[in-house]
Parts: structure tokens; sequence; C-alpha cells
DNA sequence: AAGGTGACCGGCC
DNA sequence: TGGCCGGCCACCT
């Protein structure tokens, strides 16, 4: 089953806890790409095919929202993470990293 | 096949 | 984390 790099994102994302938020890099580094951060975003991107990806809780590395302007509306995603229990202010984390949650691969 | 692109990251000022 | 620059890697046309 050759599964692309988005599905490994997916599978990543799609286990991210509730009330718990990541970074690309940190998902692009458990897929043992770590540069490949980009292409993280990118799945992201593609993550709108699926509809069991919560990418409002993939952030960038300072907590900022950064995808929230794909996210369709312009405070949907940080509406969503609050609903999560996630303080969120001016489209930035607060308390990053003690959200942050160390994405591993459990197939 | 080649080039452009991007929801990034890290380093430096 | 304030801002700019370069690298990096897979996807799309």
């Amino acid at each position: 089953m050759e599964e692309n790099f988005f599905e490994r994102v997916y599978e990543i994302v799609k286990h991210i806890p509730e009330v718990k938020v990541t970074s690309y890099g940190a998902i692009a580094k458990a897929l043992g790409t770590a540069r490949s951060a980009r292409m993280v975003g990118w799945a992201m991107n593609a993550s709108h095919n699926r509809d069991d990806i919560p990418a409002h809780r993939v952030v960038n590395r300072k907590g900022l929202l950064s995808g929230k302007h794909h996210f369709g509306g312009t405070n949907l995603m940080q509406q969503l993470l609050e609903n999560e229990g996630i303080k969120v202010i001016d489209n930035q984390i607060i308390d990053f990293e003690k959200h942050f949650w160390e994405p591993e691969i459990t197939l």
C-alpha cells in the first residue's frame, strides 16, 4: 500500500488529541522529513478533500494560525480551537508549548 | 521533463 | 518572536 506523503500527514493529524496542537515541523519530523515542513502545510491544503482532518490543530512553530486564512472563514479556525479549550488571541495560541503535542506515528 | 509554488523552519540582525 | 533570507522537498501544470 503506497500511501502518499499526504496520507502520512493525515494519519498523524487525525491522531492529534483534542485540546492539543502541533506544528508542521513536528509532523514533518515525525515523518522523518523535518525539512519538508512545507509539504506538511501542502498536505493540509489537500486536506480539504478529507473531512476527518482537524487541520485547525496544526499551526506553525510560533503557534500562529497561519492556515486560518485557508480554512474558509476568517475566525473559524480560531473558534474551533477555542471550542476545544485552547485559548487563541489574534490568531495566536496562548500557552502554545503547553498545548503542544508531539506527533508520533501510531499505525 | 522542467520550473514554479507553498498553511514552513532555522539562523542572523 | 520582531523582520529578512536561504534552504528544502514533494506536488501541480
